[in-house]
DNA sequence: AATAGTTTTTTAAATGATCATTCAAGTTTT
DNA sequence: AAAACTTGAATGATCATTTAAAAAACTATT
């Protein structure tokens, strides 16, 4: 296992380092260089564990996406009723480990320039049917069918607005009322739906 | 006057081709020459009549601010009511002229990248400010104090979410069905605010 | 525990490709 | 004839990526 260890942590390092140096300089502008400064290595070694830029940004989606699974399944194994569920997911995507600018930055920024690369654009494609399987499922026992679409669609251009707003802040972000705000929207929304 | 004409043609042609552009290979690797392909020109053109690419992108975003500012003005003429100039500024975002699936994609990839441009940051801060004074305005008769900024965040989150989601689009935008949605939502969320 | 051998990791210095921009010499328009 | 426009060919800068050689970490053997 000591074999692994180095290499985990580099990979560590860089993927942290990678969400940081995008934030700083821009997910076009950033250069391997800047982001090997970030923890105070050199491009080459980006290249010897990621072996491309490409797949460097992959990595670091993949753990945003990771993080973004274990918020929610958290909160699910203690959701009960369909109610429950729903807010799981809204409260998920504004968890505290996840809801950051930095986060938020990379990952709007990501989904902005994955559509002309195939690799990413895979992981997008993916990620968003999941997200509106997931919401599908949710509302089906909340909403109308007739409505169901519309109020799901509502919903996840809500939350995709206030990433974005969120990835351009200049203040920390409280995700603690994110959640709340979310909560409101979604009972208003809900609310008058039938 | 036929001192300016083949200028301001080169300009709206170039800035057209910006846009086609930056749908076909995204803003971050699009490349002068590729523009210029676009109408059958060159690079070199492209320098003379705008100096810099960064001018270019702006002068293209312009061109949309422009083009909302137009379409929001026609409403805002025929409406009588707080609720009419709501729907104005709602509907003005979804014009026809302007929700494409191009213009949103420019859109949502120059804000992206715009905070890391001096220049194309002041477009997009001045932009922000005005946007959300006119809401604020629209809802000050229509919903409670101290509910107004909530409301006025949620609101704007959506269209932005709206957006996004037709900036990556495969399928042509349906502009009188997004009017019709965000008057739904926009319903639900000022229904039961008191 | 010391050592010799092996693998993994690091990095400075090429490499090679891509671009925005400039230049200078043309062409067209007025 | 002058001004406005066009463009092919430099220019110069910036980068991701590769290479090759050194350093460090690890393993096996005694």
């Amino acid at each position: 296992m000591g074999r692994q260890r180095i290499r985990d942590i580099r990979h560590d390092e860089l993927i942290t380092a990678t969400i940081t140096a995008v934030h700083k300089r821009g997910y076009a502008a950033v250069t391997m260089t800047e982001i090997a400064q970030e923890v105070g290595t050199t491009a080459a070694s980006i290249n010897y564990y990621f072996g491309t830029k490409e797949n460097l940004m992959e990595a670091t989606m993949l753990r945003l996406l990771n993080l973004l699974k274990t918020a929610m399944l958290e909160r699910y194994a203690t959701a009960q009723t369909p109610r429950d569920r729903l807010i799981a997911v809204l409260d998920a995507n504004f968890d505290d480990r996840f809801y950051t600018v930095a986060h938020c930055n990379f990952w709007m920024q990501f989904w902005a320039s994955a559509p002309y690369t195939d690799s990413l654009a895979r992981l997008h494609r993916i990620n968003r049917a999941r997200v509106t399987s997931h919401f599908r499922a949710e509302l089906r026992s909340l909403v109308p069918h007739e409505r169901r679409e519309a109020l799901r669609e509502a919903l996840q251009c809500y939350m995709d607005g206030v990433w974005l707003e969120a990835a351009q802040s200049t203040a920390p972000l409280n995700a603690a009322h994110a959640r709340e705000e979310a909560r409101y929207v979604a009972g208003l929304l809900l609310k008058n739906s039938d």
